[in-house]
DNA sequence: CTACGCTGTCATTGG
DNA sequence: AGCCAATGACAGCGT
């Protein structure tokens, strides 16, 4: 039941952000009644309330790329990622996806999914998303979320109780899979997670006796603490402003899939003035992603039957009837296919073009196909002489006439050209590789991706690690011993979670214990209304992390909840959530009657620690605790930040292995392009060179020989017609050109 | 019961 | 020399 409303919710909320996207306004509010301000700042924006955290926590949120390393749901992730990029994808044309996908709005009852998905793209998203309705990813996703939402949760129902009767359990639980959704837990849940195991029999004892001491902490009034908490309860949370990020990201101009139309011109030789219009090249660019698309289609599908299928006036197809039995075979025949036509007609056009590979065979080789270089030995002698230039060969130089078309273009591709050309058949080479196969596919299905990647700043991916380290530092800045109790406050809300006012009342009423935060949240969610604790099931789960039962009569006295709100049995319960949430370290401070906070000890600056020590009496044993405690607490802190860096330099690795592979795969997509213009070109200057030779004739008013005569294009955008040989001697010149030059 | 991930802790190293 | 951050290694716990 559980999962069958979470998976409703998502498909909801997916359902609303593109709603929202095409300028539909949901108001969720209405749905939710209006005693829940944090939804509705989820789904309109953030209010200035809560500014400040919701910036740190755009960077876990879907545009940001980043997902908190300490507390990844990567199902959310990458769900929201793949669902983002769907969206993005919404405003651009000619760009295939290769996935099929229903946004799903609703499902029927039986749990089943309405919104069927093949199974393409990554394993991790396809586990995720919209099909978690069963097997492990529930289990997962509530573990990983339950602890850190649970807070939420309790502040949901803080800010509108259940006594308004709107919000149910269900409602909550709604709420919570809302949250799950798109909140990142960030360094609030490492907070949370600061395990208080008291597993030591030592320890036992010295609860036992600080249970005795209870009233003797000072400051520590359990009354004073409680009342803290609930003022801290009607703060609420902060939520994270991802949506307006979202789509303000989803607003970014996404960048054009051609590149710039002067570059054609810039291959048409000066007797081709714009004959061809960019729509041709845009032509061939939807032709060639439609095949693409087609491809990446089965790729994901894994039909491998029928892998390659073309109308048959496709000259790829039918050059290249394609059946390769395995996806990456597909994949690489694509780029034979496409690439391997301009190779040919290469061969056909130019020796020049030929020529070249040939000199760098060690790594063009398998570039060029197998037939070009018998078709180059063949028609190579005629290439020049235009042995076949009738002019009712007009207009069939394309496709199928194309190995039988002289090559007028010797003169016309000068040597940077053919070097760039030689430059993208080692791309094509390298294009060959299922791998690479498989990362063009990823291209189109994650399209350029710029916006994606480009809201994933180096900066945002610090952030966690800044709020946490300026934390600690700004305890050390923080002269004032009163600070320093908040210095972890400020540690967690800068990641997006606690309030200022809880961080500065609790400040005060902490006692001996440390690590406030996750005791005052716990105070106050079972302060709000501790019938919910057992109704949420996984609540009971908050705070598991190596934690250990502590004497519950240790804490009786310190949290007496105000009466006539809570239920007497509840007592008991809250004492053991408190207690699970002290450390052994604060369980052993209390034992020892250490007089101060855990977090002072650990967050003091080393002068104002040595002060506070001097400032009492303690004995060799409580000094040489509260030495371990520091050491402890500083190295506790310092192993989360590091498994934080570490992984922060994994998902940044990761990242810009995606990148690398995005621009490859780009790079390969032009390349395909520029050889298919390049083609293009070739054939119109054959043609206008048999126009213009056809209607050549000599002082007789014969028209000339193929065999004896050819055009000479120069440099000043002339032509001229000179005697075949002199044609041949010169066109072996410029073929051996370039062979030296490589040399 | 085992594998795996998470977390805290200890030991060590380098600044 | 002392302090501290960083990090590898290990153990305990929960799933």
């Amino acid at each position: 039941m559980l999962s069958l409303k979470k998976y409703l919710t998502e498909g909801l909320l997916q359902f609303t952000i593109l709603l929202s996207l095409i300028g539909v306004r949901v108001d969720v509010d209405t749905y939710l009644t209006s005693q829940l301000p944090p939804l509705r700042e989820i789904i309109l924006g953030p209010s200035s309330a809560y500014t400040q955290t919701q910036f740190h926590n755009l960077r876990n949120t879907l545009d940001g790329y980043g997902i908190h390393p300490k507390s990844i749901d990567l199902d959310n992730y990458f769900t929201a990622r793949r669902l983002l990029s769907q969206v993005r994808a919404l405003d651009r044309f000619q760009v295939p996806t290769t996935e099929v996908n229903a946004w799903l709005v609703h499902r029927d009852p039986e749990g089943s999914v309405s919104g069927s998905q093949p199974s393409s793209g990554l394993a991790l998203e396809s586990s995720s998303g919209l099909q978690d309705v069963t097997g492990t990813d529930n289990g997962v996703r509530e573990s990983e979320t339950e602890q850190g939402f649970s807070e939420d949760l309790e502040d949901l129902g803080a800010v509108a109780p259940p006594v308004s009767g709107d919000l149910t359990k269900e409602d909550i639980d709604l709420i919570d899979i809302l949250w799950r959704q798109d909140i990142d837990l960030g360094a609030g849940r490492e907070i949370f997670d600061y395990s208080h195991r008291q597993k030591e029999q030592d320890v036992d004892k010295e609860l036992q006796d600080g249970a005795e001491q209870e009233d003797t902490w000072p400051g520590e009034g359990a009354e004073a603490l409680a009342r803290n908490l609930l003022v801290d309860g009607e703060t609420g949370e902060s939520f994270p402003a991802q949506f307006p990020a979202d789509i303000a990201s989803l607003t970014e101009a996404v960048p054009s899939e051609r590149e710039p139309p002067g570059l054609q011109n810039n291959l048409l030789s000066p007797l081709l003035t714009g004959t061809e219009s960019p729509f041709d090249l845009e032509q061939q660019w939807q032709d060639l992603m439609s095949i693409m698309e087609m491809q990446a289609m089965e790729v994901n599908t894994s039909t491998s039957e029928i892998l390659y299928s073309a109308p048959p006036g496709d000259p790829l197809s039918t050059n290249y009837s394609l059946a390769p039995n395995t996806p990456i075979n597909q994949n690489v025949s694509l780029h034979q296919a496409s690439l391997g036509g301009c190779s040919q007609d290469f061969s056909l056009f130019s020796p020049e073009v030929e020529s070249l590979p040939v000199a760098d065979s060690s790594t063009l080789l398998p570039l060029v196909p197998s037939n070009s270089t018998n078709l180059n030995s063949t028609f190579g002698s005629t290439n020049l002489a235009g042995l076949f230039f009738p002019p009712q060969l007009n207009g069939t130089a394309n496709d199928t006439a194309g190995p039988e078309l002289p090559d007028p273009l010797g003169g016309l591709l000068d040597e940077a050209m053919l070097d760039e050309i030689s430059l993208m058949d080692l791309a094509i080479e390298e294009g060959f590789n299922p791998v690479q196969a498989s990362q063009l596919e990823e291209e189109f299905d994650s399209d350029s991706g710029l916006s994606l990647d480009s809201s994933h700043s180096p900066s945002s991916l610090s952030s966690s690690e800044g709020s946490s380290s300026s934390s600690s530092s700004s305890s050390s800045s923080s002269s004032s011993a009163s600070s320093s109790a908040s210095s972890s406050f400020s540690e967690e809300g800068a990641v997006g979670y606690s309030s200022d006012s809880e961080t500065l009342d609790l400040e005060e009423a902490e006692g001996a214990v440390g690590y406030q935060p996750e005791y005052s949240k716990f105070c106050r969610m079972s302060y709000q209304d501790p019938s919910q604790l057992s109704c949420l099931p996984y609540l009971e789960h908050v705070g598991h992390n190596h934690t250990y039962n502590m004497a519950p009569s240790a804490l009786d006295s310190a949290d007496l909840p105000p009466p006539g709100t809570l239920k007497k049995g509840s007592k008991e319960k809250q004492a053991d959530f408190l207690d699970k949430q002290m450390s052994r370290d604060e369980h052993r401070a209390r034992a020892m009657k250490i007089p101060f906070t855990n977090d002072k000890i650990i967050n003091l600056p080393v002068e104002e620690f040595n002060e506070l020590l001097s400032k009492y009496q303690l004995s060799e044993a409580q000094l040489s605790l509260i030495r371990d405690i520091r050491r402890r607490g500083k190295n506790k802190m310092a192993a989360q930040n590091c498994r934080k860096r570490k992984l922060d330099t994994i998902l940044n690795l990761e990242r810009d292995v995606e990148d690398l592979q995005r621009d490859k795969a780009r790079l390969l997509r032009e390349k395909v392009e520029f050889l298919r213009s390049l083609r293009q070109m070739k054939q119109k200057v054959q043609s206008l060179y048999q126009e213009v030779f056809g209607r050549l004739r000599d002082e007789n008013g014969r028209p000339y020989s193929p065999s004896q005569y050819a055009l000479q294009y120069t440099g000043d955008g002339s032509v001229l017609l000179i005697p075949r040989a002199l044609a041949d001697q010169q066109a072996r010149r410029q073929e051996r050109k370039p062979k030296d030059r490589r040399k």
